[in-house]
DNA sequence: TTGCGTGCAAAGGTTTTGCATGGCA
DNA sequence: TGCCATGCAAAACCTTTGCACGCAA
């Protein structure tokens, strides 16, 4: 299992790391080392995703339809533990938010619904502040 | 523009009606009219889907990697405000949850954090009570 | 040497689009 | 009659898979 180290997967978490919690998709990583003279396939970025995701060193989100899925690298799988994801209909600008509301809020979910949130994975959709405010009475 | 009342349009929409709140994704539709012997192509029902989004009857949330988009009808808006999603990343199941807690944690949101979230759109990902029993030591 | 990782191309599934026909007003 | 809606098939899009070759250990 997973007992490799190949120069494309440590390029490729190079990469993600380099971005600092930015959140890329697999077309934009194709591109990024096609671009540096360094191509690597798309089949080998998307298993290769895949298998970070599985590890929990990377984030997958779907951020609307037809779209392609989102990737962010994830530094400490355990402080982010609390951290979800924002992300506005409108601008389609992704946040993060670290709240103890958002905590309290899970625990709530598991212990009375029975349901264990992933905040990993899931995105919050609304309409961020600076497109809540550019939009007042437009509602699109 | 949309000016039209044709047989199909008003089929789809007394049929998202009637299932009161449940999710549905176009492959189930374009199922269901050809097995009751009335089929509506499957371009005319993403037409119709996007359509009826567009004016606000539908909302369209995406549920997964790869996997079809799910629609709902909405009958009033307001009141499906503290409603949102619950969907098990183990089983695909998915539930809807009504609770206090969860508009506060939107209210907290909105206030503290200047993001107005939308309920409908949003989908929380985690595993269910039953998956969390069945894995409680496999892990999958 | 062993067997996992890579890359290409093809397949798979969902959604959109082009175009001719049909139906509403 | 005019024009929008429909339906089919093809295209577009994202992601996965099959297979042969390459490379890490």
């Amino acid at each position: 299992m997973n007992s490799y180290v190949t120069r494309q997967r440590e390029a490729l978490k190079d990469y993600l790391r380099s971005l600092a919690g930015e959140h890329v998709n697999a077309e934009d990583i194709v591109g990024h080392f096609a671009a540096i003279g360094e191509p690597i396939g798309r089949a080998t970025v998307y298993r290769c995703l895949s298998m970070l995701e599985r590890e929990g060193c990377v984030q997958r989100y779907v951020t609307g339809t037809h779209k392609a899925s989102c990737f962010q690298y994830i530094d400490a799988p355990e402080e982010t533990h609390e951290h979800f994801h924002l992300q506005c209909e409108r601008c389609g600008t992704l946040q993060h938010v670290e709240c103890h509301t958002l905590s309290d809020m899970e625990r709530h979910i598991r212990q009375s619904h029975g349901f264990d949130v992933n905040p990993l994975r899931t995105v919050l959709y609304g309409v961020c502040h600076d497109c809540g405010q550019a939009g007042m009475k437009g509602k699109n």
